[in-house]
RNA sequence: GGCCCGUUGGUCAAGGGGUUAAGACACCUCCCUUUCACGGAGGUAACAGGGGUUCGAAUCCCCUACGGGUCACCA
C-alpha cells in the first residue's frame, strides 16, 4: 500500500502569479490529478516586509483562471491547516525550543553589521562567506551579556560535521552536498518568525507533503533541508527539481525582464486562452510521449508523468506560444473569441462603450473575419485598423501594385459597380467583382490585388469580399474615388 | 571563486550502445484558393570539443570548454 500523492505549490505573496510560479503549481497539479493524489496550495508569508497587498490574491484568482484547481488552501480547508505559514507560528515555536534543548541549535547574538563585516572578510580572503559558528558555543556568561546589552538573537541550525547529505532526485538522480560547505543557517529570524527553509520542512512534514517538485534554484536548499528532517527524525519527502525556464539570453527569469512577458494575469488581458496557455506551459520542460502537442487539461492529466521531465533549461518561445494560442483562437467559438476582443477595440476607443444591435452585429463580422489571424483578441486592435481610419496607409507593396496599368480600368469598373448597388453584402461583392471581370477582361491576382490594394493598402489580409462588404459603401466608394483621383 | 546542475537543428524536444537521429514552432518551396488567408505536401537545419570503454557510442566513463543555479535573519 502506498501512501498518498500530497505535494503543494508554496508561493510567497510577493508577488503576482508567475509563469515560472504557474509551471510549478501546473506541473504538482498534473502530477496529483494523475497519481490520484492532492494538491495543495501553501502560502509562505514569512517574510513580512516583502509580501504585497493583493499578492496573495492575484495568486489564487489566476491560477483558477489557468485551470488549476486545488483540493486544500487557505479557502479549504483538508484538515492539514492552516495554510498561511504566519498562522502556523504557534507549530513552529515548540519545535524550535526542542533543538535548542538538543543542542541542535542555539541562540545567535551576532548583528547584522558583524555578519555583513565577516562574510566582507571571507570574500575578500578569496573563501566561501559563510557563518563562522562564532555563537555556536557561547556560556551563560556571555549569553547573559549580550541580552543585558538588549540584543534580540536569532535561531540558528547547528550543522552536523562531515556528513553527507545525499537524496534521490525525481529529475536528476542522485546528488549530494558536504555539510562542512554548510554554514549554521539561521533557522529562527530576529522577529520570532522562521526561515523559509526551517518552515518547509517543517510543513511538509506536518502537511504529509509526499513529493516536493520545485524549481531547481532550490537544489542546494535541499541539503539544509534534510538536516531539518533529520533533527526531528522525520521521513523527508521525494524532491524532485525542474529546469528553470529562461529567457532568450539562457538566464533564469527575472521579474524585471522586459523581453518576455512574465504574469499570467498580463496573458489574461491580452486575451490569451487560458487552455492554450496551460497546454505551452506545460510543454516547457516536459514532454508527451507520442508527437501530438496539443492536449486538453483532461488529457494532460492522463499522460502526465513526472519521469518525463526535462534535465535542462527551457527557454521560452513567443512564437510558438503565439502559435498555440492561435490555434486554440481558430478552434474557440465566435461569441468567445468576440467577448475577448471587442473590449480591445473599445478601450483603443473604435467602438462605443454602449453599441447598437447594428454596431454589435458589424463588430461581430468584424471578429469573424479577423479570428483565424488572431494570435490573441489585442491584436484585434492593429489588425483592423485601416476599417477605421479615412486616410489609407499605404504598404510599399501595395503601392507598386497600384502602379500597375490595368489598375484605372479595374477600379473605375469597380466603382461603377458599387455605385449601383443598393447595399454591399459579401455575396454581392462578389459578383461585382465577377462582372467587372467580364467587363474589363482582368483576372486573378490583376482584378483582386488593386482593389485589395486601393481598399486597405496591403497586398495581404482576410477575404476580400467580406472586407469590402464591412468597409461599407460609402468608404468604399471614398477610397476608390481618391485612388483614382 | 566554492559547491551543485546542465549541453541533440534558430527555439521546444524524442531517442539512453547498432536509427536514413522523430515530431512541433520559426523559415523556405510547392499545392489548394480567379486575390488573401486557412489548410495540405515537401525542404533547409542538430548530437559542444577531446580522450577512453566497446566489434560498434548521440547514448557509458573521464577531462576540457561553455551555460546556468546557489552561496541572506528572501522565498
Amino acid at each position: 500500500m502506498s501512501e498518498q500523492v500530497r505535494v503543494r505549490y508554496a508561493p510567497s505573496p510577493t508577488g503576482h502569479l508567475h509563469i515560472g510560479n504557474a509551471r510549478t503549481a501546473l506541473f504538482n497539479y498534473l502530477f496529483a490529478k494523475n497519481q490520484g493524489g492532492k494538491f495543495i496550495v501553501r502560502i509562505e508569508d514569512t517574510d513580512l516586509k516583502r509580501n504585497v497587498a493583493g499578492g496573495e490574491e492575484n495568486q489564487f484568482t489566476f491560477m483558477k483562471w489557468l485551470g488549476i484547481e486545488w483540493d486544500e488552501s487557505v479557502d479549504l480547508d483538508g484538515g492539514f491547516g492552516p495554510y498561511r505559514q504566519t498562522e502556523r507560528l504557534h507549530i513552529y515555536g515548540p519545535l524550535t525550543e526542542q533543538l535548542i534543548a538538543e543542542g541542535r541549535a542555539y541562540r545567535c547574538y551576532c548583528t547584522e553589521e558583524e555578519l555583513e563585516k565577516e562574510r566582507e572578510e571571507q570574500t575578500n580572503r578569496g573563501e566561501t562567506p559563510r557563518y563562522s559558528g562564532r555563537c555556536a558555543n557561547l556560556t551563560d556568561e556571555q549569553r547573559a551579556a549580550f541580552e543585558a546589552e538588549g540584543r534580540v538573537p536569532s535561531v540558528r541550525f547547528r550543522v552536523p560535521a562531515g556528513r553527507t547529505y545525499t537524496f534521490n532526485d525525481m529529475v536528476k538522480g542522485q546528488i549530494s552536498f558536504e555539510s562542512s560547505e554548510i554554514g549554521d543557517f539561521v533557522i529562527v529570524k530576529k522577529d520570532g518568525i522562521p526561515t523559509y527553509n526551517y518552515a518547509v520542512a517543517i510543513d511538509d512534514h506536518y502537511m504529509a507533503i509526499s513529493h516536493v517538485l520545485r524549481g531547481e534554484d532550490h537544489i542546494s536548499n535541499t541539503p539544509r533541508q534534510l538536516m531539518v528532517y533529520e533533527a526531528f527524525g522525520w521521513t523527508p519527502p521525494t524532491f524532485g527539481h525542474m529546469t528553470l525556464i529562461v529567457n532568450e539570453n539562457r538566464k533564469k527569469l527575472s521579474k524585471r525582464d522586459e523581453s518576455i512577458i512574465q504574469f499570467i494575469e498580463q496573458y489574461h488581458d491580452l486575451g490569451y486562452l487560458p487552455e492554450a496557455l496551460f497546454n505551452f506551459i506545460t510543454l516547457l520542460g516536459w514532454s508527451p510521449e507520442g508527437e501530438n502537442e496539443i492536449y486538453s487539461r483532461e488529457e494532460l492529466i492522463e499522460v502526465f508523468h513526472a519521469d518525463r521531465l526535462s534535465r535542462s533549461p527551457a527557454v521560452f518561445d513567443t512564437a510558438k506560444l503565439q502559435w498555440m494560442n492561435s490555434h486554440y483562437m481558430k478552434k474557440a467559438e465566435l461569441t468567445r473569441v468576440v467577448d475577448l476582443a471587442l473590449p480591445h477595440l473599445q478601450k483603443a476607443g473604435r467602438l462605443p462603450e454602449a453599441l447598437s444591435e447594428e454596431q454589435r452585429a458589424w463588430a461581430t463580422e468584424l471578429i469573424a473575419l479577423h479570428q483565424e489571424k488572431l494570435s490573441y483578441a489585442a491584436e484585434i486592435v492593429p489588425l483592423t485598423e485601416l476599417f477605421f481610419r479615412a486616410d489609407l496607409v499605404l504598404e510599399e507593396e501595395a503601392a507598386t501594385v497600384l502602379g500597375e496599368e490595368q489598375v484605372p480600368t479595374v477600379l473605375a469598373s469597380f466603382r461603377a459597380q458599387v455605385e449601383a448597388a443598393a447595399e454591399l453584402t459579401p455575396e454581392a461583392v462578389g459578383a461585382m467583382l465577377k462582372a467587372v471581370q467580364k467587363e474589363t477582361g482582368f483576372k486573378g491576382k490583376q482584378l483582386f490585388m488593386p482593389v485589395r490594394a486601393a481598399l486597405t493598402g496591403q497586398t495581404h489580409g482576410p477575404d476580400l469580399n467580406r472586407t469590402v462588404a464591412l468597409l461599407g459603401k460609402q468608404q468604399v466608394l471614398d477610397r476608390l474615388t481618391a485612388r483614382l483621383a
